[in-house]
DNA sequence: TTGTACGCGTTATCAG
DNA sequence: CTGATAACGCGTACAA
């Protein structure tokens, strides 16, 4: 049984020490001059009461906190998971703390989240946006919250600073790889069609592939939501005599289930069909074929972001802006030259 | 620029609704019988200022928080990551607002970031402990704050709850497997020698292996923290006569890096060798053959947690308890019977 | 150099 | 049913 004595305060401290509470706050925050041997006195009671201060009392004294909310679909991607941790080291060397709450890709939820993140006083906000990002992104600018938009584009919003992975680029390489290699049909696997990297995605595929001369192919394959109905799904585009020779995948969920699928198919990597995904999952060099990623630069958006937000916090910055990180394409074997005598029964 | 108006308070929606602080506080909290009148004008007031309340300003005066801290190594490995979901979704359900923080696996970062959590009034802690956690606890301790210990156990502490996985019972499903098999010589590969879980395991293989009464061997393979190192480590291994069968890798990192060493040394599994984790990491199914893995029962442990920690915070609770929780063991394609005609050149 | 008094936003209590 | 006020713990301006 946890002994739950009160907490001590200030006054504690003060009355153990013999000294007043102005005496202890200044010895505490080193700011006027205090004799020695109060000071000493005044440690010693500290000390001896375990004395922690109370932020609440701090941040409602000061009307300001040292709370910053970050807000994630949540914490399973690779992604997300560096992402978190560099914001917390990020976070702790300017002491800030910092709150990770997950809105699990639901709107209702992220906003009731952020809601309390409000009501916290947080000093700023991080959000991975969520598909409907709209009525939270009016209400943190209505609460006049210092905010940064991370690593999910939201179209037309300029009153937030926005920080992103700059996904054309991604694409495009891809794509024009494939073409070197000679395949005649690509095909971009996606589960959120809303999604505004989505469509940046499609029509950055489509271009680049129109753009080749080279006559090839390209189709959008909706993968949904559970991994029983996308069996049915692959199985079925893999039937038809047009099928895909190359599959791009949105994400590292994505990526898992088509290994899955392939090799339940009796299709073979890289020799029938070509794989890439656009993040980069912790497994990426564990199968085999190993797996051709876009690496995502977690980390510098995580640096970025907070950068700017901090930047924020302080007035420092001035109109909003729209920041796109590079990342990086890095093939491995499970990318291969087209073989037109593939097998096909 | 976001415009950093001060956010409105209580007495700002009394002046626009034209009644007193205390009828809005009524309101809010539907407490006392208030008219239907003035009700509506104050729920007006607050939609009209966006009046969200300050958690600061209530946990202070209520002498508790609704903040909950919850300290694990990192978020990258995939039982942390689970842990974090379901104790996310239970507090969310409870009106909690749960607060991650990471101690990285030090023991100051771990007390450093627990005593912001104090300061912040915390009403509980859960604690994945570092592998020093006895200033952290006797902190705690000395706090009075709720706190149960999550994940880990630490031994001989009995002034706090401790829900825990039950190891034992994993290592000896997996060794009694692989003896059943044929195997001569099982390693277990391990990363935290001092780690209380590791003495369990290697006491438990010592055990299971002895008791067998087969003649067997087993033995330790400390594997370092640096992935170049290992590869030396594991090659080195791999010459001696007296090589393992079959290796118990101790954590998901571990399994990739002995999935790279062996695949490097031309090691083929399970022909050569055969490899278990205890714990399933998300691309267990993805590599081939299959990992064998032990599954942890994150969902289980972090509801048990839970249900301990609010019974604690609500006074409800006796005696700390330990609790250990069943895993399940899953053998899958890396797991084979102990060939004789092994190729050793 | 040290002590005192006030205000931050909320809720509980008590008087009207 | 409603309004005024004290108290929570801290920081700070100002008085001693």
């Amino acid at each position: 049984m946890s002994k739950s004595r009160k907490p001590p305060t200030i006054s504690d401290v003060a009355k153990l020490a013999g000294v007043s509470v102005g005496t202890v706050s200044n010895v505490l925050n080193n700011r006027a001059s205090v004799s020695a041997g109060r000071a000493r006195r005044v440690m010693r009671a500290v000390r001896e009461l375990g004395f922690t201060g109370s932020m609440l009392a701090k941040g409602m004294r000061a009307q300001h906190n040292t709370l910053i909310g970050l807000c994630v679909p949540n914490t399973g991607f690779a992604n997300f998971a560096s992402l978190a941790d560099t914001l917390d080291e990020l976070s702790v060397a300017d002491n800030f703390e910092l709150i990770q709450v997950f809105s699990r890709y639901d709107a209702e939820r992220e906003l009731a989240r952020i809601r309390r993140l409000i009501a916290y006083k947080a000093a700023g906000l991080l959000i991975v946006p969520s598909l409907q990002p709209q009525r939270v992104l009016d209400l943190v600018y209505e609460a006049g919250l210092p905010t940064v938009i991370i690593n999910r584009m939201v179209p037309n919003e300029t009153r937030f600073d926005q920080i992103a992975l700059d996904h054309e680029t991604g694409i495009v390489e891809v794509a024009s790889r494939l073409l070197e290699l000679g395949h005649k049909h690509i095909a971009l696997a996606i589960q959120y069609p809303q999604l505004s990297v989505t469509q940046q995605r499609i029509s950055s595929l489509t271009w680049t592939v129109e753009a080749s001369g080279k006559g090839a192919k390209w189709s959008v394959l909706e993968c949904g939501f559970e991994s029983e109905t996308f069996e049915n799904t692959f199985a079925e585009t893999m039937r038809s005599p047009e099928r895909p020779t190359a599959i791009i995948a949105s994400n590292d969920l994505l990526a898992s289930w088509l290994i899955r699928a392939m090799h339940n198919n009796g299709i073979q990597c890289p020799k029938d069909m070509s794989l890439v995904v656009l993040e980069e999952p912790d497994w990426a060099e564990l199968v085999y074929p190993k797996l051709s990623c876009f690496q995502q630069p977690a980390r510098e958006i995580g640096r970025l972001a907070w950068d700017k937000l901090t930047q924020r916090i302080n007035g420092e910055a001035g109109e909003p802006v729209t920041l796109r990180c590079a990342g990086k394409m890095v093939f491995r074997g499970s990318v291969a030259e087209y073989n037109k005598s593939t097998t096909s029964e």
